[in-house]
Formats: C-alpha cells, structure tokens, sequence
DNA sequence: CATTTAACTTGCGAAGTGCAAGTAAATATT
DNA sequence: AATATTTACTTGCACTTCGCAAGTTAAATG
C-alpha cells in the first residue's frame, strides 16, 4: 500500500518563509555566526568551534548554504586538502538578522561573550561595517 | 542492546545559541510573525494562516514557546473552548530579529507582500512601534 | 439531545540527526 | 620512496522528529 510522499509544501511570497526555508534549522545560523564572528573558513575550524555539530551535518549545512548563494567555495591555494568557505554578498547581508538574534537573546537570557554584545549594542552600525570590511577584503 | 540516548548537548554561553534553541526550526519563527502581523491569537487561526502546519507540531510548538515564555496563554472569557495566545515582552521584542530576516529575504528572493516590505524598510522603527503598541493593547 | 467547533492526541511511515567508523587525496615526516 | 598524518568528506545505524490522517474530549450551538 503506496502513502503519499511526505515532505513540505511550498508556500512561497509569505514573508519570512524563504528565510525560514534557508535558515530555520539548528545550525545554519550557527555556521554563518562563526564565519562572521570567529573568521572561520575551512571544514575544521567550524567543527572545533562548535565541537558538537556532527561531520555529515557540517557537510550537508555547507552544501545547503552554497546552494542558497549565501557562501561560496574555492580551493586553498596553499593546501590543495583544504577548501575555504567564504560568505556572499548575501551571506554578508546577514549581518544584522545576526546581530538582532544575538542582542534579543542577550536581553532575555544568560549569554556568554559580554564584551561583544556590549560592543553590538552601543553602535550596531559600527559593528556591522566592521563584518562588512573584514569580509570585503576575503 | 541499549544504545546511548541521542540528542542536543548544551552549548550555552556561546551567542546566538540561545536564539537558535529556541527559534531554530521550520516553525517557531512563522507562528511569532503571523501573531505579529496577522493578530493571530488562536489555535485555529495558525492552522489557517499557513494552512501547512501539523497539528500536532502546532501543538508542541506553542508548548515550547510558552515553555521559553515567548507567548502566554489564557482561556477565552467568551467562549470556553478557545485558548488565547499571546506575545510576551520577550515574544515582542522578537519583532527586530522579524524585521531584519523579512528585509533581507526581500533583498535577495522573491517574496509576496511588497506592500509590507517597503512600510518595513521606508521606516523601521515606526513599524516596530506599530507592533508593540498592537501588543500593548493585548 | 444531536451536531458542530476548538484544541488537541495518537499511530505510523518517512525524513532528519548524532555518533562512530571509514575513505580518498594532498601534505608532512622519516 | 615509503609511511604517517591531515583535511574534507561519506557511510551505516540507532534514535528522534516530522507530516499526515484519524481519532478524542469538552464546550457551544441548533
């Protein structure tokens, strides 16, 4: 007895839902986070900085992310192993979706890392143009 | 052969995991929107606005929610089978991260109500005025 | 009193997640 | 040159969550 095939529904032009689609899962934004934050680039430096998402996610994750044109790959000219993971004028235009989580978490919950909030706080902008510059340069 | 029990561990302290705990999945965020901008208060009326969602994952998402006291929940006076739902100042504050994660899927994907979009991005703080005095009436 | 409505719960197959182990290719070491 | 190590994955499997259809319960409505 055949079921139908389960899995969701497009419901595209609502607001939010595109966002949601590409980014509403454990680890997406946790990803996206350590490149904007911790400057992360290769396979290995997301896996020790969150020490916990598991190989085959990371790897799903990152294939998603670059299907999405948020981050893009390139080969580590120096390491023929090693590919770099770069975020996209997209991925970069995270920045304040970013931040917004962070600084509504900090409000109404125990976060570590209070020097960055305090920083994120008394001038966003600032904050974002220096994620916008590091990244500029690659 | 009992195997170890499988699941998320705690991460705390890093930021944005707290967001991601509590917001991070396909559902969540879409339930606080249509609360936002549609004035959804009822059981009922989530499972019409998206028309998508599982019954039972409504139901565990609001749980959850109320759990992270996001949304609370009273009986309706009027009619004792209906629940009231509700955004908390926490839930409300959401309305930012909302905002930003809109703008930017408008930026980079095509998405419906373009009406909102422009309101949105012609005068950001005005709309989240508009959201919070909504709220304030309750 | 029978029906409808609202807010759920239950059951089950399918899809996703986490962990441990393995693999292939490039680099480093001896 | 042979061996070991590093990097970026893939594979297999148990367990969990999800999506759908079909109940269930209590309150309102006719």
């Amino acid at each position: 007895m055949v079921r139908k095939k389960a899995g969701p529904k497009p419901r595209s032009g609502c607001p939010l839902n595109a966002s949601v689609e590409m980014l509403g899962d454990r680890w997406s934004l946790l990803i996206i986070r350590d490149m904007m934050l911790q400057g992360a680039h290769t396979y290995k430096t997301f896996l020790e900085c969150y020490e916990r998402i598991a190989t085959n996610i990371l790897a799903d994750r990152l294939r998603k992310l670059a299907a999405y044109g948020i981050i893009t790959t390139e080969p580590d000219p120096s390491d023929g192993r090693k590919v770099i993971y770069l975020l996209t004028k997209k991925g970069i235009d995270l920045a304040p979706v970013l931040t917004e989580m962070v600084l509504w978490a900090a409000a109404h919950e125990d976060t570590g890392n209070q020097a960055l909030i305090r920083q994120m706080r008394a001038d966003k902008e600032k904050f974002l143009a220096g994620v916008r510059q590091r990244w500029a340069a690659g």
